[in-house]
RNA sequence: GCGGCCAUAGCUCAACUGGAUAGAGCGCCAGACUACGAAUCUGGAGGUUUGGGGUUCGACUCCCUAUGGCCGCACCA
């Protein structure tokens, strides 16, 4: 018996061929299969409520007509139910579940599987982008987290995926930072720390030039020096942003993020003039108070809210470069689609920005890619309020790192004492690292962060501990039995499910594929986390109740089936979400 | 002023974008290690989903409204 690796899709796919010889309207069918509450079955489809209200049927006999016309092969697979005012449940049968996991047996199998959903697209994903010269902060974590997740997600979806850091490597503050540089720099620091010696040569500059008027005017020439290719001032820019992606290289590989490009602000300098001269030549962009802005006249507020695109002294903007970002993307990468991952404050000027691709690209009758900004709330400190750079007390993401790798490392000595120092070390990396990814993977992004170090640190309940320690239990099962993890030979003696433990956990790790597809058609990675969370749970109850070390040869190697897929499921879906995994903690 | 987002158990969050009796963790109460790792598990208490109206077979979800919070709004990114 075949058993597809998404069984949601399989049914969707049954049921609308069930409804073209049922004679309903083929195109107006959509049958709305989804996870079902497991005390109603494993997947419902609900689609039989709205088709039949839209036509004044009874739903329950269209339901009854619907099920009497599935193929013989999904009636064989499912105990198919119709519940309610016409909801049709399908619960698994054990013959059925057993075969998924005999099927999906390996990380290549689910990824060659999974893969089929997005083949073929290429999507570029703008994310971290930090500005340069400056240390990354709590603030930068959440779009460095979320974005790889989504990275990760989209490639097992079969996209090509490629990694963008927009970094902020043009924006004014080099004035003010190459004057500082020029007459207060301080070597010794600069090779300590190079980049506390910048932060604190901007707060130097920016000092100096709200104190003196003169001050701010010489560095605002150094800034029309460097962008009129002083070889000087641009040394000075270069050696910034080299030392600065270097520390933010050194955040990434703890992170485990490695970027295809880093297009930042100054790569895109000198395309803006095509992107002047084809807004202007549609008519979308005009001038406005002596700036090249775009208005929207359809829309409630962007209809007086400018875009503005070319400010009134000639120089251009990040609405600029986004935009030219915008067409490089296209026309150099062929992205199918574009995912912006940033703080939830740049809302308005994304939809601007989206808006006004959208009109210039149809006008030049260039080929439009998915836009997708994906936002999150603020980082917030318990008051509520949010944790800006300039308030001072700005959590640095270096020192944030190695205060959860210590909590990591206190835990781990304390629960596993017999482990050498350097294996505890190892382990803590991996523990504290996850666990400050996962605080962040496991909420809603669209919600606000509310920073605490307990929370944050914190390795009980829905945390990266709980779901790696479900892992270093299955390894250690493996270890203790010296069985090896989907080992054909000793699955093959596996017996049919029998505990209801057994059950949940198998029913749990067949809703693998549903819980990406969530998580990537929404770019929503709680979703992986949340379905993660779950499945361990799942596991632990199963551990509790039902011993693997059996004597019985055929429970066993059923047992070790099970341990042996969650396993994978769980090792998969941890990976997916950019966590590291462990053997032993 | 205009606009966006948000408000769910004491606390921190879910709820598959309109589906069935709103679920977890923490905390609290009561249990489970001479069983493969107790960083665990089992059970219990805890809700007018901010208030009020509406839409429909069905609303935490959509619409209106009130209150409270966060954020954005002409040359920063």
């Amino acid at each position: 018996m075949p058993v597809p690796f998404n069984l949601a899709d399989a049914l969707d796919a049954a049921l609308k061929s069930a409804a073209t010889a049922a004679g309903l309207e083929a195109g107006a069918f959509v049958p709305e299969v989804r996870t079902a509450d497991s005390r109603h079955g494993d997947f419902q489809a609900n689609g039989v409520l709205g088709y039949a209200k839209a036509r004044k049927l009874n739903p329950r006999a269209l339901a009854e007509k619907l099920v009497a016309a599935l193929p013989p092969e999904l009636t064989a697979a499912y105990e198919v139910v119709i519940a309610g005012p016409g909801f049709i449940n399908f619960t698994l049968k054990p013959a059925t579940l057993l075969a998924w996991l005999r099927t999906h047996d390996s990380a290549d199998h689910l990824k060659a599987s999974a893969a089929t959903a997005r083949r073929g697209q290429t999507w570029v994903v703008d994310y971290s982008s930090p500005n340069t010269a400056k240390q990354m902060h709590v603030g930068h974590l959440r779009s460095a987290v979320i974005g790889e997740a989504i990275c990760r997600l989209l490639e097992f979806s079969g996209t090509r995926v490629v990694r963008d850091n927009h970094i902020g490597d043009w924006g004014t503050q080099f004035g003010k930072l190459i004057w500082a540089y020029q007459r207060h720099l301080d070597p010794a620091a600069l090779a300590a720390d190079p980049l506390e010696e910048f932060e604190r040569l901007y707060q130097v500059g920016n000092t100096a030039a709200e104190a003196d008027p003169a001050v701010l005017e010489q560095a605002r020439q150094e800034l029309v020096k460097l962008q009129a290719g002083d070889p000087a001032n641009l040394a000075i820019w270069k050696k910034i942003n080299d030392v600065s992606l270097g520390a933010f290289q050194q955040i990434y590989d703890q992170l485990g993020i490695r970027f295809d490009v880093t297009l930042g602000e100054s790569f895109y300098h000198d395309q803006v003039a095509r992107v002047y001269r084809e807004l202007t030549a549609t008519a979308l962009a005009a001038e406005s108070q002596g700036a090249l802005v775009v208005f929207h006249p359809e829309h409630p507020r962007f209809r007086t809210q400018p875009f503005i695109m070319r400010k009134a002294d000639g120089a251009s903007n990040y609405a600029t470069t986004d935009l030219a970002t915008a067409l490089y993307r296209l026309e150099h990468f062929h992205a199918d689609g574009i995912v912006v991952v940033t703080d939830f404050r740049q809302a308005d000027h994304f939809e601007q920005l989206f808006l006004t691709v959208r009109k210039w690209f149809a006008a030049q009758a260039y080929r439009l890619p998915e836009l997708h900004h994906v936002t999150f709330g603020a980082v917030t400190g318990e008051d509520g309020k949010a944790l800006r750079t300039r308030d001072g007390g700005t959590i640095k993401l270096k020192e944030l790192l190695a205060e959860a790798e210590a909590r990591a490392f206190a835990l781990v000595s304390e629960r596993s004492a017999d482990l050498p120092p350097e294996e505890r070390r190892a382990i803590a990396a991996v523990v504290g690292v996850a666990s400050v990814q996962y605080a962040d993977l496991a909420q809603n992004r669209s919600s606000d962060y509310v920073f605490a170090w307990d929370k944050m640190i914190s390795l009980e309940g829905n945390t990266a501990a709980y779901l790696l320690y479900a892992g270093a239990r299955i390894h250690s099962i493996f270890r203790k039995l010296g069985a090896t993890p989907g080992d054909a030979a000793s699955e093959a003696a596996a017996s049919a499910l029998e505990t209801p433990a057994e059950f949940a956990l198998a029913r749990k790790l067949v809703k693998f594929a549903d819980a990406i597809r969530l998580a990537t058609d929404t770019l929503r990675p709680h979703f992986l986390g949340l379905y993660l969370y779950e499945l361990a749970g799942d596991y632990s109850a199963f551990y509790a109740a039902d011993k693997v070390a059996v004597e019985d040869p055929a429970v066993r190697a059923r047992r070790l089936l099970l341990c042996a897929r969650t396993l994978l499921v769980l090792e998969t879906g941890l990976r997916l979400l950019g966590l590291r995994t462990l053997t032993r903690m």
